[in-house]
DNA sequence: TAAATTTGTTTAAACGATTAAACAGGTTCA
DNA sequence: TGAACCTGTTTAATCGTTTAAACAAATTTA
């Protein structure tokens, strides 16, 4: 059996006092008017006695936890927890800890994290919501429970959310291919009706329009999550063939970069050469490759700080309702650029 | 203003029956004995009104708040955050969440980390502490509050804990490269105490020696851990020049290799010929070296697993110490093999 | 038919804190 | 000198649960 924690109690029969006056004391309220050798007793015998705040007593008492609930696609994922590293970080400076949860873009799971999170009352929420999750989103705007998305929002839903241009994005990364001479540019995706993923899309065949180029179906692969790298592999082999075979292909995503690569480096393929490259989000591996790859960096601190700003400002003082969207950058390494020395 | 959360008492209120009723209905108490019209009715208005348990008033009440505290490096490193992956999901199949934190590799932010954490009453930790947190485990010990240490752990202190071994993967590291005629060979690690660090050295050390290969300080490199990826550099360029120049290198950690392999492709070497590598720690990424990573693997989902189960042993039945090491598997790839072709 | 048991429900204390309000004793003011 | 004010502290309610114990009414037992 575990010892007993001490707690106000204790204190206040060991210095002779009542709990009340340990909690001001513990506290600093009341500060003029507390008799300074008792106050300094009670913090003597709370340091001796090695007193901790039991939180979820006081939690109980103010109807607050100091704990925001953070739900990923995949915490494992480079993506994820390098923006749950930025949350945990800016959290902590208002006094906030993080309770977490992966939802693998899979709607059930989501649903449970959601409520075993709203279980423990954290005060609010930061989320990257899986397809079909419109109603457990409306549910807490019903409920009124403070929450920012990130990364993905609903368009149909007034929600907080920041997130990724992702229009201007994809469209910046498709004209960057097109300027430095392809034109049979090729993406690959996940399948899903995801919003921002549509966008990245909707940006890429946007600029391939814009620049007279034809739009061609064939050449938009969408790959399951699940079955991702061997979809990929297909996707690549498709891609690669036939007579509307590709001079530069745009991952929709870090991890399908990530698995692309890997067989592009196993085939006999030499990038940029034969074939460009560009990526959606940084890894700093991606540079491993000997082609360093150009992607479309996310300013991903200023979304994590952003997003714990904003929620935590609903949270202390008000509900209004923020919506940033945030602009890509363009890195340009050597996988794009024919010729280019290595970075 | 947040809209009141429903509780039992609404429940009750509206049911015209007491709060302890309602308390038993929901959690499926006393079953036989509860009238099952009044059941039913309990159940419906629970639903109707959107009850949810008050978590942080179980909590007070059992002294229980089915909650495991984390405590990593860096959640935004590979190998912290595939662990935390790991406990996340494992944890959720005995019905506790996880809190996590990242200390840095800090003694101050793993101790305020930790108080955090205990304020919150959590149930146990999981941890991989910092060099001179001694204090720290001890307390912890003192005040018999159930933990593990993961991927490291104090010699001179007898805790639960689940870690590598890391003297015989450097053993075996070591012992390849020279397998595969390397004889110069150079290591990088970080410049810390730390016990599990430290078995690296020895068992680089010891493979030399068992091979009749003379233990060169001037071959172990230490780097700073904040000043990485300059020092590395630095390093490898002095393990490069001169008449000791390598022929083969040990990465400390993937992220060692992450910035080594990156300094090393900007330089005129090819991997495996001039220069052989091995690392630790497993990382997709490296594959996309074109030399793929002979690497050191961890079997971190052992490791996680067999973490969890060992404190909810220690939180719900006894506290018994049990410590596990666990071997790690050489995966050889390209970048130690001559002439073998990419995987 | 009185005692014992069962059934279904309520009462009430407790977990560990917070905090408004009350209070006793001393000072100050007019 | 009595009202008003300070000072330092305590009282007591409350947050939302859980759960042992009490209880009233119905049923069974002997």
């Amino acid at each position: 059996m575990l010892p007993k924690k001490t707690s106000l109690k204790d204190i206040a029969a060991k210095a002779g006092v009542s709990i009340a006056l340990v909690s001001y004391v513990l506290n600093n309220k009341k500060e003029g008017r507390i008799n300074k050798d008792i106050a300094q007793k009670i913090k003597d015998i709370a340091r001796q006695l090695n007193y901790r705040t039991n939180q979820i007593a006081k939690s109980l008492k103010t109807n607050k936890t100091n704990t925001i609930g953070l739900i990923v696609a995949d915490i494992s994922n480079n993506f994820s927890s390098n923006l749950a590293r930025i949350i945990e970080d800016e959290a902590d400076k208002y006094g906030y800890t993080v309770i977490f949860g992966s939802s693998d873009e899979n709607e059930k799971k989501f649903s449970k994290l959601l409520d075993t999170l709203l279980n423990r009352q954290v005060d609010g929420l930061i989320m990257a919501p899986p397809i079909h999750s419109e109603k457990e989103i409306k549910e807490l705007i019903r409920q009124q429970i403070p929450f920012v998305l990130i990364d993905r929002f609903y368009p149909d839903i007034n929600t907080n959310y920041v997130a990724l241009d992702n229009f201007s994005a994809a469209y910046m990364g498709t004209k960057h291919l097109i300027e430095n001479g392809r034109s049979r540019i090729g993406m690959i995706t996940y399948g899903t009706s995801l919003h921002h993923l549509e966008e990245r899309k909707r940006g890429y065949a946007a600029a391939l329009k814009d620049n007279h180029i034809a739009y061609k179906k064939a050449r938009l692969k969408e790959v399951d999550i699940i079955n991702r790298k061997e979809d990929i592999e297909i996707a690549i082999d498709s891609l690669l063939s036939g007579p509307l075979a590709i001079d530069a292909i745009f991952f929709g995503s870090n991890s399908i970069a990530l698995h692309g690569l890997k067989y592009v480096n196993s085939l006999d393929i030499h990038v940029p050469d034969d074939l460009a490259i560009i990526s959606f989000d940084e890894t700093e591996a991606l540079d491993l490759f000997y082609a360093p790859l150009t992607f479309i960096r996310q300013p991903l601190p200023e979304m994590g700080e952003t997003a714990v700003k904003m929620l935590i400002e609903n949270i202390e003082r008000n509900n209004k309702i923020t919506q940033v969207v945030m602009e890509g950058q363009l890195i340009v390494k050597a996988s794009t650029i024919e010729n280019k020395q290595k970075v």
